[in-house]
DNA sequence: GATGACCTGTGA
DNA sequence: TCACAGGTCATC
């Protein structure tokens, strides 16, 4: 269930690990795995004998550049593990299904030299699409400046929160990320952007920043110190966190220190 | 912008 | 059997 620390996390397993490796084969057997138009035959055809020869991301969106100029988008969905030659990103433990199920293999290569590549996702939400749109997607939430989170918040009406998982918005936080970040920040999830002055924005700013920082070195999106559950409690100060929807999606937050 | 849909596994 | 899951998309 991958947030933006998940697919960089997987972004560098393929980058380290999957480069300049002759493909034999693709194994494309779920053509609703595959997006837009891509079939078997195409994605066949565009990596057959090809090589991967970069990783990138952008948010949640992973493009791995080939020699012969095809560009293979993945998507991770809210399942999707990368696995390369059996060594897969993040720590397994956390992931109940980690097993190697064969029907689990959405889509993959496999490299002359007898190694592999394969993108498990047991819930088939995640995507396989080749040259894919790269500029629907927001700013990069790793790399965001204060400039583009107080743009990326201009003129909307939705809550805070929707607005920071609005992928054309900033790219990369989903539903744990956001609330972790919110509550550093003290802000409530279902306040308005246009209620949040200079100094709340740059707190907000200072807050995302320090979550992705603090929950990279972690190991993952579920690191936060928010802690979620029927039963949760700010550590910060006692009071029994609220569980709401907002912005569609489960939604713990602070009524005592988010404004 | 909110809602439901997509798909399938896990745990109560 | 049911509610729930770290994402995205079409639809009203």
């Amino acid at each position: 269930m991958p947030e933006i620390l998940e697919v960089e996390a997987a972004r560098a397993v393929l980058e380290a690990r999957a480069l300049e490796r002759e493909i034999a084969s693709v194994h494309a057997p779920d053509t609703w795995f595959l997006k837009r138009g891509t079939t078997p035959e195409s994605v066949t055809h565009a990596l057959l004998g090809n090589e991967f020869v970069a990783a990138r991301r952008r948010g949640k969106s992973m493009f791995v550049d080939t020699a012969n100029g095809p560009v293979l988008g993945l998507h991770l969905g809210m399942s999707g593990r990368v696995i390369v030659d059996d060594v897969e990103a993040g720590d397994p433990l956390i992931y109940a299904s980690n097993q190697r199920i064969e029907a689990w293999h959405r889509f993959g290569v496999r490299f002359v030299d007898g190694g592999s590549f394969m993108l498990r996702d047991p819930r088939r939400l995640g995507a396989v699409e080749l040259d894919p749109d790269e500029s629907r997607l927001g700013p990069d939430a790793l790399t965001l400046t204060y400039k583009q989170l107080d743009h990326a918040l201009d003129a909307r009406t939705a809550p805070v929160k929707a607005v920071l998982m609005d992928q054309a918005r900033v790219a990369g936080l989903g539903n744990l990320l956001v609330d972790e970040s919110l509550w550093r920040a003290g802000v409530d999830p279902v306040h308005l952007p246009v209620d949040l002055d200079t100094d709340a924005r740059k707190n907000l700013h200072r807050a995302i920043r320090s979550t992705v920082r603090v929950l990279g070195r972690r190991g993952g999106s579920h690191t936060g110190d928010m802690p979620r559950g029927p039963d949760a409690v700010c550590p910060r100060d006692g009071t029994p966190l609220q569980r709401r929807t907002v912005g569609g999606r489960t939604t713990y937050s602070c009524p005592a220190h988010q404004h």
